[in-house]
DNA sequence: GTGAAAGCGGACGGCAGTGTCAACTTCCTC
DNA sequence: GAGGAAGTTGACACTGCCGTCCGCTTTCAC
């Protein structure tokens, strides 16, 4: 069983104990004083959408979320104009627990592991959250939005970089920004394999690990590759369904949306 | 410059001549003959469709294949009543194209190098083509569709595979299916990064290979990590633009769609 | 040249999701 | 407990894509 040394450090470590409850970010504090209905439907609202999108991502309909949540569409249009302004709400204690695993992996004493770990927690975020996954990517209809979640995240992950590369156990040629795409290759395998085995991604992290760390010390693979019928469930679900549309189309125009022509009020 | 050896040996192994034109599939022989306007047509929509789907992939519309062929829709849908019928015409030559990279790729001496080169070459074809890295994966309405390529292709990895561990190159630990997985997690970087940097893929397959290979034999990496703007518009193309139902629902259920009712033709 | 089978085209109805708005209800203040 | 501001609701109009259908055109065999 010493093969997955590596991966389950932090029971040792005893660190890390974000379990999906954060202290309720702000109440309401900078938002104007809602009525008390209004209060009650508005958090309704962010549960069902926190549901809905952690098991379905990011694309969840206004109506969808409004029939979880038990209120009219009217209601959820009206208390959240812009899918952002949802997002925003939804995603900053997310965001805040990426933040701190980070943090937490900067205090462990061997970088290469703190590294290792922080991606492990990661993932393991993510399993439990489609919309995070996709949120992080940046896919919503501000792009400012996710970067500067993101930006949060990456001093931290440049530091974790740079400690395990001053150890000497990180490939000196791998940069802050080849983590960020490994995180985002590996959180899109979770998408498509979550369903048929919640964890096969540790196997390609692992895989990943020993191909950016340097020296030659390699464990096991954990885990087993998948078997032909589970292949045949995983690969299908790589791609978007259809309207493949896809071509991200370059160019950093696409308005995408007029963002609610009315309601200009603020 | 050293640093590419192991990425560029197909020059001087001289292999590999695919370079895009394939020797059109059968022509009309098991189908019956058409006639010779409609035979014009259906050349014109295969082209259109070839171009659009290897830009946008598999989901571009009927409509749009239609005007591109300069051809009314209702010709595309006479002529291919089901996606999956278009999309096996399509793609029977660039299948046939993997497995002869395959096949060239067991002659190499050296095991790994086989190995490695397969794995390059595919992801060049998948690099010039969305739709071939779509229908691989088996986004298409009937699964066994894919699923029937990819079976032609499979045994000549699990060669290439079982190879590379014979000769001590490959971990023992690895299996078909693990590269199938690499295969599809490597395809999805490419569909995000293509249009920032197109062989950005290079630097992650040498770093996944560096992680699966046996030994500590690791070049420096390929290219340079992306930098910031490129990380800015390449992590929201990776995820599927809107309509994220996407948790690929498991049950083998899902009909997905009619499969044309009527037109029970032949 | 001609008749009819084969083929063509694109307007049209269907469907799914989106966001709005005018009529109605609830809450809070005085 | 009354008045009015704040809030709620869901039907509806809109959009965009899908696939069909029927009146018209083209080809080909004779």
């Amino acid at each position: 069983m010493k093969a997955e040394s590596r991966f389950n450090l932090e029971e040792w470590c005893g660190l890390l104990r974000y379990d999906g409850v954060v202290p309720q970010a702000s109440p309401p504090s900078d938002r104007a004083l809602l009525r008390s209905d209004a209060e009650r439907n508005r958090r309704r609202i962010l549960a069902a959408a926190r549901k809905l999108i952690a098991e379905r991502g990011l694309g969840v309909g206004y109506h969808e979320i409004a029939q979880e949540a038990d209120v009219g569409v009217g209601t959820v249009y009206r208390r959240f104009p812009t899918r952002d302004r949802l997002f925003q709400e939804l995603f900053q204690d997310r965001v805040a627990a990426v933040v701190a695993i980070a943090e937490e992996a900067l205090t462990i004493e061997d970088p290469w592991l703190g590294l290792c770990l922080f991606m492990q927690r990661d993932f393991e975020l993510q399993s439990a959250d489609r919309g995070l996954r996709e949120f992080l990517l940046g896919r919503v209809d501000s792009p400012d939005l996710a970067r500067r979640s993101r930006e949060r995240i990456q001093p931290l992950v440049t530091r974790l970089v740079e400690r395990a590369q001053e150890a000497g156990r990180l490939r000196p040629d791998v940069g802050q920004s080849d983590i960020a795409i490994i995180l985002a290759m590996i959180g899109n395998l979770i998408d498509s394999s979550l369903h048929v085995d919640p964890d096969l991604w540790r196997r390609y992290l692992a895989i990943v690990l020993d191909g950016i760390q340097r020296g030659d010390l390699r464990d096991e693979l954990p885990g087993k590759p998948p078997d032909q019928p589970q292949l045949d469930r995983i690969l299908p679900g790589w791609v978007p369904p259809r309207r493949g549309q896809g071509a991200p189309r370059d160019p950093e125009s696409a308005p995408r949306r007029g963002a609610a022509r009315s309601s200009a009020r603020s």
